[in-house]
DNA sequence: ATTAAACTTCATGAAGTCATCATACACTTT
DNA sequence: AAAGTGTATGATGACTTCATGAAGTTTAAT
């Protein structure tokens, strides 16, 4: 079951919009603010959220950057507001898909169908690999025996490379979803985050290892 | 670079939105119906195919479907027909967005980026010629068996001549694209790449070879 | 304020890749 | 057959890239 998080200011449009969404059979979770729904992804980890532009305090633009940069999942912008610049600033700040009001609810719903379609889910709250076990929501790893707690940064790396074991991630490319896009830092600490995941695995799973390849980054892979 | 099917039976709109296309940095490639379309994507693989509704012969919706069920490929829809009706057959069909005409230029253009950004582009990731399998995602290559790491220039240069087996790459079409277009180094530099390339084929796949094609370049070629 | 943990940066070294050169071979042309 | 051009091959040193250890900095908790 999908699970789709709804943000809006408006209570009206949230509860009509989670009638829709439940009827299609999606799990709804609701916020008012930006705010509310920053603390709330890492708990339920939805595939998408459904983000309104007005709102009082950080409006959907910062929001949907933050999600985007934060979690990398798909955003859809809905909001009245139908300039071209508007909707610039919307896919500029990562959106998938931007909405304008008024709407019909079923076009929603296709949009929806058509992002998660289209989405892989590098966030899943629970994913195995080999005997590994990484557990976003407790953000702990287990080997089926033991947990092991991990520092964040360690955690995101093997969370992000956990998510397609085998596919190679360019350095570039995790340097981004790690540490972000604009990130300017030196080339090497990955390196070194490299390291002390790769000493911390070693103890504690024996199927599962971090390889290099040269020249373009590392991969997560099974031994067999 | 970035290569866009434009599909429509209106040579004006497709002169219109290729100039938009082209000044944004997309290679374009254009179609004025369904047939040609289905025709061109094995030659030219587009990373997004934009296709017009409305057309003589296959329509759009029918395109699209067989684009995502032949292709796989991420599909825009384009079209005068706003009714909530054809967006839903739109969405069936697979599309991943779709705009209704009359519509601002830039708004495809911020549509098309959001669609590239989500795409795995399974086209590109694996190929296979003969036995060979070039698996871009995981950086390696296998025959069947077996699977087998190659260095970074190498394994560039194998999935370039891959990309179109029989076809012959001229030695500066090659350095070009795996060294860039302004690398000013030795001539010889290729020559040495191919035979180590070589090398590590011959003991690896025996239906597949590079063959040299003198004063022109190099092929790859499926013995038979 | 003190301390510990996490994170970043720096310096160094090892491993491996890559570019280059010299030379040998193959094909073409005269 | 000889000269000329284009490619193959082997060897080598320069260069990249990454691993590692350690020092320095930030952050958070006590």
């Amino acid at each position: 079951m999908r699970t789709i998080l709804l943000v809006d200011d408006d209570p009206n449009i949230l509860t009509l919009m989670s009638i829709h969404l439940t009827k299609a059979g999606y799990r709804v979770e609701k916020a008012r603010d930006a705010e509310s729904a920053l603390k709330l992804i890492p708990c339920v980890w939805p595939h998408v959220v459904v983000v309104d532009v007005m709102m009082p305090g950080m409006d959907g633009f910062s929001l949907t950057k933050k999600i985007r940069d934060d979690f990398d999942l798909p955003v859809i912008m809905v909001t009245a507001k139908s300039q071209l610049e508007d909707k610039e600033k919307g896919f500029l700040a990562g959106s998938d898909d931007y909405v304008v009001k008024p709407f019909e609810p079923q076009e929603l719903l296709f949009r929806i169908g058509a992002v998660l379609r289209r989405s892989a889910h590098p966030n899943e709250m629970r994913k195995q690999v080999g005997s590994l076990v990484i557990d976003r929501k407790r953000f702990d790893i287990s080997n089926g025996a033991e947990t092991l707690w991990l520092p964040l940064k360690e955690f995101e790396l093997l969370a992000l490379l956990a998510s397609s074991p085998g596919t190679v991630f360019q350095r570039s490319a995790l340097m981004e979803r790690v540490w972000g896009y604009d990130y300017a830092g030196d080339e090497q600490t990955l390196s070194v985050h490299i390291k002390r995941l790769r000493e911390r695995l070693e103890g504690f799973v024996s199927d599962v290892q971090i390889v290099t390849v040269r020249g373009v980054g590392y991969k997560l892979e099974e031994r067999t």
